[in-house]
RNA sequence: GCGACGGUAGCUCAGCCGGAUAGAGCAACGGUUUUCUAAACCGUCGGUCGCGAGUUCGAGUCUCGCCCGUCGCGCCA
């Protein structure tokens, strides 16, 4: 996996991004060196460790060495006495307790990392190998149209983001599709309220909000049994079978859903690729129907098609229903269809599906059912995921309604997000001008709202609070949004730019990095790329214990991006991002950036700003927009 | 009934492939500002990791049983 010389350090100033992956192959290769027994059997386990202990640990040596009845401190240090030249520069190692070994970086070997990691797309690049040449399609959001978007869509939207920024860092390419709820039985109803008692007027001011009162409308109006919802049935059958007048009406509630969904999206950064709805579907349905009878995969029962699978405990009795009796196609035939446009369109290696855990067995029998069908069809299977996550509670634990017990209406949210967070910088921060103050309760507001959903286990349920979201202790948007300002607020003073990168996530290529950097440095100077860090130049080694404690959390980011990616799981990062953030204040506090020593001053300024391009890379990452002042 | 997820400090939550003395924030109490944003920092207090067995050098983490909560389980998505 890894092409280049598995070095954590060495003198041609190339480092490794990520040190505990390469520490790892190291070892591996070490214990061969030293002559372990069944060498290739040894699991180095390197992890991040507690910083008591050092930088990293590597822990396999218990469990190689219980396994073959082998004195594990005695293999240990046969182990260490065996590491080579490129461990021993970069790391001081010890053996401890009953045979762990660990490694602190060598302050050289730290500042040399955050040398070379020094832009967005440095780390970019470093990060690229997790996925690199990959396709993946991410489908999350996934609204129903007609309908307003309400605080119930907010989790896939805010995580089903974050996900796909994770996965485009890490070397994806991604494909964002929006795989909405445009079809069903509710637009029978619909078009029959539309054709009764349409507002022009209240369709122009506020569509979605006209078509929901005209599908209660329509609604009340066809009770079980009633004529009128013969005719609501009629209306949804024409629909089906293409009739003009229908066709067009759906399309316009499709169109004028869509543009209220992006005025959300844009305020959540979000940009979808496709939005392939149900709809889209309805013609493809028929090949997965022949498919899975033919492969014997479908069956009959009870007048429905449907798929048992045998060898599992419980979906030998429970049915995955992919063709309703009375022959209409429901979201099990149009999934499967999904999964199969995705593969052949797309080319997608994986497939991520961002929905509430509610819907768990639904996706277990469609990824079975997807895995027998695609074998027996030799069509390529990628990874498949449900990405499940909890519901939002308030705080009493119940489903979150207004106080008149409604659902509260995503915009409204995120509304009132903004107008807490204004009311919070009106406090803070009086002097700044009222245009000011409303762009830093935006990104605060918004940024709250995303990063409370993000930075909790996305398996458990989430009790919204403004308060805490809104707080600037804790593990919170603003707390972390602070720390970038005060970052900006240095190198504003000083009149220097911390990097010409405060957007780090721009639409730029992955480019091959440039490995050698002058090491004479210019005065700053946007036109001689490379020299805008000149206010590094002549930084000396890392002192203070602020100092080290800062700069050996910057080169645990590769790991909070690895464990990030690989569990789909962006709370990891948001922990990363607190506690690095945590670090920086306290180094702010404790040591005084703006020294007169210039050798103390270019290397907190070097620390600062990498401090500043990976807190905003990671926030950018989740999808938050960063601050220059708050 | 079967299954999924959850149960960790008074509250809200972290805790990665089993690893070292279980960590944060809030709340409570105490301290820090002629210095780059105090929207901050430092400290103190706070634990039967739901309960009980088991596996092992080592269990919050794995296995089994039980309790509690939320949710799912044939024609909604």
């Amino acid at each position: 996996m890894l092409q280049r010389p598995a070095l954590p350090f060495s003198r041609q100033m190339h480092v490794s991004f990520n040190l505990a992956a390469d520490l790892d192959t190291v070892l591996k290769s070490t214990a061969a060196a030293a002559g372990l027994e069944d060498a290739a059997a040894f699991a180095p386990e390197v992890r991040t460790a507690d910083p008591r202990h050092g930088d990293f640990q590597a822990n396999g040596v218990l469990g190689y060495a219980k396994a073959r009845k082998l004195n594990p401190r005695a293999t240990a240090e046969k182990l260490v006495a065996a590491l080579p030249d490129s461990v021993r520069e970069a790391y001081d190692f010890t053996i401890a307790g009953p045979g762990f070994i660990n490694f602190t970086l060598k302050p050289t070997a730290l500042f040399a990392w955050l040398r070379a990691h020094d832009s967005a797309a440095h780390l970019r690049a470093g990060a690229a190998a997790a996925h690199a040449n990959q396709t993946w399609v991410v489908d999350y959001s996934s609204p129903n149209t007609a309908k307003q978007m309400h605080v119930g869509h907010l989790r896939s939207a805010v995580i089903g983001e974050a996900i796909c920024r994770l996965l485009e860092f890490t070397g994806a390419k991604v494909v964002r599709d929006n795989h909405l709820g445009d079809w069903g039985t509710q637009f029978g109803k619909l078009i029959y309220g539309y054709k009764r008692w349409a507002d022009p007027a209240a369709l122009a001011t506020d569509a979605i909000e006209e078509l929901e009162r005209l599908y209660k409308l329509g609604h009340n109006a066809t009770p079980d049994g009633s004529p009128a919802l013969d005719e609501a049935r009629a209306e949804l059958v024409k629909l089906q079978n293409g009739d003009p007048e229908n066709v067009a009406l759906w399309q316009k509630f499709s169109d004028v859903s869509l543009a209220a969904f992006q005025q959300i999206y844009d305020r959540l950064g979000i940009k979808f690729d496709h939005n392939l709805g149900e709809s889209f579907y309805n013609d493809k349905v028929e090949r997965v129907y022949r498919e899975l009878t033919e492969l014997e995969i479908a069956e009959t029962s009870e007048g429905a098609l449907v798929v048992f699978h045998p060898e599992h405990p419980r979906f030998k009795t429970q049915p995955f229903l992919m063709r309703k009796a009375d022959g209409a196609s429901n979201y099990a035939s149009t999934d499967l269809a999904t999964a199969l446009h995705r593969v052949e369109q797309f080319k997608a290696d994986g497939i991520v599906v961002v929905t509430d855990f509610r819907q768990g067995d639904h996706f277990e029998q469609l990824f079975l059912t997807v895995k027998k069908w695609f074998a027996a069809k030799s069509y390529r299977l990628p990874e498949l995921h449900h990405v499940t996550f909890g519901a939002v509670t308030g705080e009493d634990g119940k489903a979150l309604k207004t106080r008149s017990g409604d659902v509260i209406k995503l915009k409204d949210l995120l509304n009132e997000a903004e107008d807490r967070a204004f009311a919070i910088v009106a406090e803070k921060n009086p002097d700044l001008p009222e245009a000011g103050r409303r762009d830093i309760a935006r990104a605060v507001g918004l940024g709250a709202v995303q990063y409370a959903d993000l930075s909790q286990n996305r398996s458990s349920n989430y009790v919204f609070s403004w308060d805490k979201m809104l707080a600037l202790d804790g593990n919170t948007a603003p707390y972390l949004l602070y720390a970038v300002a005060r970052i900006h607020s240095i190198f504003r003073k000083l009149g220097l730019d911390p990097a010409g990168d405060c957007h780090p996530l721009d639409d730029k290529p992955i480019p091959t990095p440039p490995r050698e950097k002058p090491d004479v440095c210019h005065l700053m100077d946007d036109k001689h790329p490379g020299a805008r860090m000149a206010f590094e130049a002549g930084a000396t080694a890392f002192e203070t214990a602020a100092e080290l404690a800062l700069a050996r959390k910057l080169a645990k980011f590769p790991d909070a991006i690895r464990l990030a990616g690989d569990t789909l799981r962006p709370h990891f990062l948001c922990l990363y991002l607190y506690e690095l953030a945590g670090e920086f204040s306290a180094f702010y506090t404790a040591d005084k950036v703006a020294v007169d020593d210039s050798g103390i001053r270019a290397r907190r300024l070097m620390l600062c700003a990498r401090t500043l391009l990976i807190l905003e890379t990671g926030l950018h990452l989740l999808g938050l927009r960063t601050l220059t002042r708050m």
